[in-house]
DNA sequence: TGCGAATAGTTTGACTACCAACAATCATGA
DNA sequence: TCATGATTGTTGGTAGTCAAACTATTCGCA
């Protein structure tokens, strides 16, 4: 697999430039450029890893946090998982109906949700954070143990410096 | 603004646990999570800089790997821009639209596109490329320029290793 | 040569995302 | 108290994305 990212295809009869690797030019020395790649690679694995309980990165992400974070309101939801609030509606709504997730009404302000897990929530979210634990080692062995700790520094920073 | 990133909202009779910040669990440790913050702000933050363009990060990246490699075909577009090529269909049919982009049949394989950027296409790259440079500044800063070289290499050992 | 397999590009359907506009609710201050 | 403004969550519109099915070609090989 992966034997041939860098080849145009098979034109070959065509102007031999540009023939075995694709030139990036100043695409190359772009930080965004490389980061979107890197994070759609990583989001794609965890994706396949996980495919069977029908859960991507972002619910995964979702689930967690409700679960670290028990009465958590929907916007504050948001803005830990980088979402737009009317991005998780119909994702809680999916949650809520798959019984993962349960939405309780706050007393003290009706306008907002306090959201926590289902048993069942928290189970699933246990075994998947087992993949995601899995998934991450993975991506350790790449980044080097070494330079982990340094590397979701400077993503942090990149993350909260540009919101 | 970002004043409150972190705090959970107005629960303010509840449990006094999480109150000041949001807790992360196990999501705090996960390489694949900050990635994905920290491009999605990236992301945003180029996008808003060339919002007049009418140009995304993915336009943007479709224009310059055009123009670095004329002639390319739809598909080792795709693989270069880490998009499905049915992605791509759309997006080429804008960028023709706007008389950015030529699609020209090739002789030797009537199946495959050729395409490349119009006088108009290359003018509008430069001007969008000086953006991405100013840009690309930024997140040079936040990432330090003793460790871009290497965090580069990480994210593309990152993208490589998950494809 | 001719047929089955592979490839380029398109179309369709299902998701996910943002933003703007909205209703319901809450907070504030005159 | 009550009018104004802010905030919570939902809805509707638009756009980007993938995967699968499809058409038109081309390739490989017997």
């Amino acid at each position: 697999m992966a034997k041939s990212l860098g080849k145009t295809g098979p034109r070959g009869a065509r102007g031999a430039a540009a023939e075995e690797t694709l030139r990036l030019g100043p695409l190359a020395d772009f930080i965004g450029f490389h980061l979107r790649l890197a994070q759609e690679a990583s989001f794609q694995a965890f994706a396949r890893r996980v495919r069977d309980y029908k859960m991507r990165p972002g619910r995964f992400a979702v689930l967690a946090l409700i679960g670290e974070n028990p009465g958590i309101s929907q916007t504050a939801l948001g803005r830990a998982a980088g979402r737009d609030k009317s991005t998780l509606t119909p994702a809680l709504n999916d949650l809520v109906r798959r019984s993962l997730v349960k939405r309780r009404r706050v007393a003290s302000d009706r306008r907002s949700y306090a959201l926590s897990l289902t048993v069942k929530g928290k189970t699933l979210l246990e075994e998947l954070t087992l993949h995601a634990r899995a998934h991450d080692r993975m991506l350790d062995e790449l980044v080097g143990l070494k330079h982990k700790a340094e590397f979701i520094r400077t993503l942090r920073r990149l993350a909260m410096a540009l919101l």
